[in-house]
DNA sequence: CGCGGCTATTGACAGACTGTCAATAAGTGC
DNA sequence: GCACTTATTGACAGTCTGTCAATAGCCGCG
């Protein structure tokens, strides 16, 4: 009876294997529900683990939240760099690759990428700064031709930067309904229908060079 | 010395008048910070009121908060209201008139604008889905055309309706950047610019018949 | 002009949550 | 089997949200 729930003899980890579990746990509880719906009770709990290692390890409760996020940002980085280059070789266009890549990241962590664009931003500062600075080195590998002159400091095209970014704006935004629809279950477009429906709104003055 | 700083007898105010300046105040607090670094205790003081005062009327924090973005939303669908209406008359192109009034209440309303994009949705689910309803409404204003058949219910065509989220989020991405850059005094587009960009990215497949 | 009643407003209180830190005990090497 | 390092805990303090009976402006009426 009382063995059934026994605190079955704490177990002594390495840091880093513990630091490694705790966030694979924020991966996933930070994918169903916001910031401030999650105490750190519930956390330390659903870890196995007490309050006072979650913050010996994080600091507090916004530096476990932010080591989520770059977690996250880390992760879909090193597939974008992965596709980034594989189309070097290949000398496709990197719209479609990147795009591409993106919305398999989509596909997989549905539920974080949405809890992220709606709410992770506001959280605070370093989050914000954290997924804008994701942001713009998949804008660099997006556009690559533009990296040089009109992103890094105060290039003179403001045009093409805001067409950048408003492009980069519709493919969250398509993303999130996406991924909605799909973890709702409900009807809707096949990645590569999205992707050419995205594809074709490039901003001429962003497109690269269309090869082969 | 003592007086100087007396509470001045408070004064008692009808309901109505009292949520109205609370509601104010709210816009203007929640312009400058998110929801989660303003506390009660400093949303009472500036109001020159108890922190009971502000939860006899808005219930909890989270409901101020709706109250205050609710009341956000209303003068934006206001203005927007408006303008169609004017336009049924000029019979211009619903696209550019819309736009027009959003990047004018963008320009009036950066700081709430901003923080409302960047985690007000995220607080909760009220908000989001009060957001969602503006961006809906707006959507039909916009894209009369599609409002019967693709956007009331499941209708079929997915498409027509995705690129017409991919544009408002690109709209409103490039909005945020564009408020930022205002605010912060740096040199950056004119509101004729940003909107001649942005029009010139709505997808053919939503666009209005071009009349005149 | 004063007084009584309605109700807008308050202040003290309870509960929940974050963050701190000295004490404890799991593993490791001798 | 024992001592030592350090991962881990639990109790404590402070802050914040939300509650509610008590207080005091304002209005109308005598």
């Amino acid at each position: 009876m009382v063995s059934a729930l026994a605190p079955a003899t704490r177990r002594r980890l390495s840091p880093e294997e513990r630091q490694r579990r705790l966030l694979e746990l924020g991966l996933e509880l930070f994918g169903e529900a916001a910031y401030d719906q999650i105490s750190t009770d519930e956390i330390a709990e659903r870890g196995g683990v007490s309050r006072g290692l979650l913050f010996h390890y994080f600091g507090n409760k916004r530096g476990f939240y932010v080591a989520v996020i770059r977690e996250a940002a880390d992760r879909l980085l090193e597939r974008s760099k992965a596709a980034g280059q594989a189309d070097v070789g290949t000398a496709e266009d990197p719209e479609r690759a990147q795009l591409d890549v993106f919305l398999r990241f989509v596909e997989d962590n549905a539920g974080l990428f949405t809890v992220l664009m709606q709410g992770g931003v506001g959280v605070d500062a370093e989050v914000k700064s954290l997924v804008d600075q994701t942001r713009q080195v998949l804008a660099r590998r997006v556009a690559p031709r533009l990296d040089a002159e009109s992103l890094t400091g105060s290039g003179p095209d403001l045009g093409e930067r805001f067409a950048l970014t408003a492009w980069i704006g519709a493919v969250e935004a398509a993303a999130v309904e996406w991924a909605d629809h799909r973890r709702r279950g409900l009807p809707t477009l096949e990645r590569r229908e999205l992707a050419g429906l995205l594809l074709g709104m490039v901003p001429t003055s962003i497109r690269s060079p269309t090869k082969v």
